[in-house]
RNA sequence: GGCCCGUUCGUCUAGGGGUUAGGACGCAAGAUUUUCAUUCUUGUAACACGGGUUCGAUUCCCGUACGGGCUACCA
């Protein structure tokens, strides 16, 4: 049987880099197998529904490349793929559920259930709702069949729940975590369909794998608890024949502190936490990896290795590398902390050696935002330029805008340090030398301006601390016959003509 | 509180009954460089604790501590 493994996200706000991992270890593991990814929308929760989440899910994987093999934009042979739409099935297994006796109807109020649960926890325990106290709860295990007609004619709502036996144990191979158990006396009478109508995630999560074929759950950690649940339900509807193979991710952790990452920590702790920018009220309010000028391969990259680890100690992985050498068992068991250091390190070695045409659109992008339009030819020598120093694509800019702009300004302090009385002469000299350089290459203009300075017996430490200043205003940057060569002749004679101006009238 | 899961350098992790416990990020030092960065070299630092089992345990078992998850008509 060929493999099939879904994502499965809610659409309740966007998605976090656990989610994205989550998408990649069941896309990582699909292709490795030849089987499919199934992206499936799970909108049972219409309070907590928020317009623009499905499209976000859908933009986020898009960038990644972690595209879809089965989707409601792509459907396969067993959409639809929005749980939403497919309320009709939940309640056909629901109906069946009742009269098999293996779930009831309740009709216990949320409030009066809420008392109970304080009730409980008063008392330092827990309320269960289950085969301890469901004879004396409102459900129809306890009513007669022609009242438990009239109350459902009424209109009276209703929740089904799931009916749990006692002294059962459950238990299950779990391929990250191996053999896991529970013992259903610790389970509650779990709600399947909701007084909506709508099922609950178990519900239309158990249904929905069976249906869609699915071969493996890869999913996180906080959903191993309820697969005892699941199970259950798969014995309760008959499926025990076509329950999937279950694999629990150990979460992403916040980067100090406790638990687990959260959507607030990204500002908390001042980096991305989520793919791509989320918008509220049309402005951005959680700033997203790709904005942040993060590559998407650099993501991955950092992703994959947390929570999991290939058989080498090669770190750096192209997606084709991951798909050949990801497998379910070497997923770790235990929490991984966020370490946004690290993941900078990814996008720098991504930055580095990605081929210059390849990251033409992001920098050319990057600098229209600031409104500069270079040509493509101009594009390439930056980003050949820079690219050693830059960690985000944003520095492709921030670090070098004296290239595009006037400077504004100057190192006073190395500037005051290093100008003395014979640097008016030495600047002019090299203006004049640098007119005559032909061609204006970087090889070329060091050679010239070397030999210049061997002649005139000028030192490194006179010359190209002033001259570098004089160019970008700093004494740092990349190489300087670079930097001149990609000014040009006329701004980079321009701009030493300035300082020498600046520093002849400040003398004056 | 109850149930379930986990615990190797600060972080991500490899390993596994006898190893100098390996790699990466970070940090530090040195080299290279016209500067800063890159790069290179070196260094730094870990088997949570207590009992077993065993000739021997970081590795297996049991406890404890700590951490995480779940405990909703949320997913």
């Amino acid at each position: 049987m060929s493999v099939r493994v879904r994502f499965a996200p809610s659409p309740t706000g966007a998605l976090h880099i656990g989610g994205i991992r989550t998408a990649l270890y069941n896309f990582l593991f699909a292709k490795k197998m030849g089987g499919t990814f199934i992206l499936r929308i799970e909108d049972t929760d219409r309070g907590r529904h928020v317009s623009g989440a499905e499209a976000y899910i859908t933009d986020s994987l898009e960038w990644l490349g972690l595209t879809p093999n089965e989707s409601s934009t792509n459907p396969g042979a067993f959409g639809p793929y929005r749980q939403s739409e497919r309320l009709d099935i939940y309640r056909t297994y629901a109906d069946r559920l009742i009269s098999s006796g293996r779930a009831y109807y309740a009709f216990d109020k949320p409030e009066q259930l809420d008392v109970l649960r304080k009730e409980a926890e008063g008392k330092g325990g827990a309320f269960l709702y289950g085969a301890l106290n469901r004879d004396s709860l409102d459900n129809s295990l306890n009513i007669t069949e022609d009242e438990l007609h009239s109350r459902l004619e009424t209109g009276e709502t209703y929740t089904i729940r799931l009916k749990v036996m006692p002294d059962d144990i459950i238990s299950f191979e779990d391929i990250v975590r191996g053999e896991v158990s529970f013992n259903s006396n610790d389970l509650d009478d779990k709600i399947l369909i909701k007084a909506d109508g709508f099922p609950t995630y178990h519900m239309a999560n158990v249904i929905d794998d069976y249906s869609m074929q699915i071969t493996h759950v890869i999913r996180g950690e906080e959903w191993l608890s309820s697969t005892a649940h699941h199970l259950l339900l798969y014995h309760a509807l008959g499926l025990e024949n076509s329950i999937p193979r279950f694999a629990h991710l150990p979460l992403i952790l916040k980067p100090s502190g406790n638990g687990k990452l959260s959507k607030r920590d990204g500002q908390k702790f001042g980096f991305p936490v989520f793919p791509i920018s989320w918008y509220e009220d049309g402005k951005e309010s959680f700033e997203g990896f790709r904005e942040a000028g993060f590559l998407p391969q650099a993501l991955l990259n950092f992703l994959v290795l947390l929570g999991w680890h290939p058989e080498g100690d090669q770190e750096i992985l192209t997606i084709d590398n991951m798909i050949a050498q990801f497998s379910l068992e070497r997923i770790g068991k235990s929490g991984a902390r966020f370490d946004y250091d690290k993941a900078k390190w990814f996008n720098h070695q991504y930055i580095v050696h990605s081929p210059t045409d390849a990251l033409l659109p992001e920098v050319s992008a990057e600098l229209s935002k600031h409104g500069i339009q270079l040509t493509q030819k101009q594009v390439v020598d930056l980003i050949e330029l820079m690219k050693e120093r830059c960690t985000v694509i944003g520095d492709f800019h921030q670090q070098c805008g004296y290239l595009f702009a006037p400077i504004q300004d100057f190192d006073e302090i190395m500037l005051n340090k290093k100008w003395t009385d014979h640097s008016e002469a030495m600047m002019t000299t090299v203006i004049e030398l640098i007119d005559s350089i032909l061609p204006f290459e970087a090889s070329e203009i060091e050679a010239q301006i070397k030999s210049h300075m061997e002649m005139n017996a000028i030192s490194p430490g006179n010359l190209f601390p002033l001259l570098r200043i004089a160019l970008t205003g700093t004494t740092k940057g990349p190489d300087l016959f670079k930097t001149i060569a990609f000014l040009g002749k006329e701004e980079s004679s321009s701009r030493i003509n300035h300082l020498i101006t600046i520093k002849t009238i400040a003398n004056e």
